[in-house]
DNA sequence: GATAGGCTTGATGTATACATGGAGGGCGAT
DNA sequence: ATCGCCCTCCATGTATACATCAAGCCTATC
């Protein structure tokens, strides 16, 4: 449960958040401060503030002369972003490999594969627990690089809500269909950390940049599948056709 | 020559950008809005304005309660960002070789060779305008991806000055020093862009990555060299020791 | 003497009035 | 009728007053 907010910049920043993601607010569309102060019954200085944020995020783009413009998505975009993902998180392994992480690390590692291969021994996968376990994951690997700078650019591109390692993975709709993807994706964290065990940062890399892949299947799988768009996918409901 | 900005917000912002990155700010200095608003005589406002930007811009961090704290970079940060880049224009070189470029833009990268040519045929090579046309091959190197996204998270990267493909280039006082990495570096331009032609992507990506190994060379070379960064290299100044 | 409570202080958060500047439309002249 | 100028309106930029909140300290009480 999230705790209660504080502010009217962040309560503006959430909602304007939700309604971009939701699709309720479509890209192209620009936001005007004072009809959104309006709406949200604030003034304009806490939107302006939220608009900043969420220009910052990369759900805004800056209009030119000052102003901001909802962001449209197309599936390149979405594609492309996975893509850059793998990429980064590629790049984590290498680090991690090359670098050499602690024992202790090892064994988070080892644990959360574990309690990941636990969850997928049953016939009827807890998704939104195995999406915590894959974020567990997937953050421990940004750790293990060891990296300030990797970290940084990694969350940005995880901060649009399509491209984060655990996108879709709620959607207990398509959780039959997802589910070889799961199996074929857990196979690929143990490799990973089996490369990273053992110093081969070229297969670290590579393992994780294919990881990737899988969730932009997914993704694929989703988005031709005009029925998830219009229900139970709110990660793509903004994405364009 | 920059045209003369006419909001508050971005004075404010070149002015303190221009602080922190000439080392007038130190890293870990905390910035009160009331204090920098005195300092540059104009208000609140649009210090908070320049304030998030710098934010975004990375040189700034936002501290726990509000505020923002001026970032402060090692020498691990300057080198990790640099491989950043090298990584992502490396990805940047792999898509313009899978996916294809025109003519006309091969064309637009063989006249920048030619130009480089020219002006590293001489024995006094003229940095400034070597820098110009080093930064026009990266521009059309990320153009040639053909991605937005790519686009977008790269310049990012690259706006942290000491990762910008053209650091320290412009840098007469080691213009000798740098010769030899300069020759070096263009004879990977034209290796990269041999792979997109022939779409070699993985040939492509893995020089791009060297390409950017080779500017971290040039950094760690101006950073040993304790006269450069008293004098020279405004690049490094905020550079922690 | 220790602790709890409240006050002071200093910072950011918020509202709002006013300034500025650009785009669009209307009106006039040719 | 069309071109061009000016005016108006609307959106953002800016200043500033006020609100709020957290931290630290002082004091009073146990």
């Amino acid at each position: 449960m999230a705790e209660a907010v504080k502010t009217r910049a962040e309560r503006a920043l959430i909602s304007l958040r939700q309604r971009i993601l939701s699709g309720a607010l479509s890209g192209g569309t620009r936001l005007f401060e004072v009809a959104v102060a309006e709406d949200l019954a604030i003034s304009r200085t806490p939107v302006r503030a939220a608009l900043a944020q969420l220009a910052e995020e990369g759900l805004l783009d800056r209009a030119k002369g000052g102003g901001f413009v909802v962001r449209s998505f197309d599936i390149s975009d979405v594609e492309d972003t996975i893509e850059l993902r793998g990429v980064l998180e590629g790049t984590a392994a290498r680090f991690a490999a090359e670098r050499g992480v602690t024992e202790a690390q090892l064994a988070e590692a080892d644990e959360i594969i574990r309690n990941i291969d636990r969850l997928l021994s049953v016939a009827r996968v807890e998704m939104e627990k195995y999406s915590h376990w894959n974020s567990r994951f997937h953050d421990l690997l940004v750790r293990l690089s060891g990296s300030a700078a990797l970290a940084r650019e990694l969350a940005r591109v995880t901060a649009l809500p399509f491209a984060s390692p655990s996108a879709f993975l709620d959607d207990e709709t398509h959780a039959g269909q997802l589910l070889g993807n799961l199996r074929i994706a857990h196979e690929q964290h143990k490799a990973i950390i089996d490369a990273i065990r053992h110093r081969e940062g070229a297969r670290a890399e590579s393992l994780a940049r294919e990881h990737a892949r899988t969730a932009r299947r997914n993704v694929q799988f989703l988005l031709s599948d005009a029925a998830a768009r219009r229900e139970g996918s709110a990660a793509l409901a903004f994405v364009r056709a």
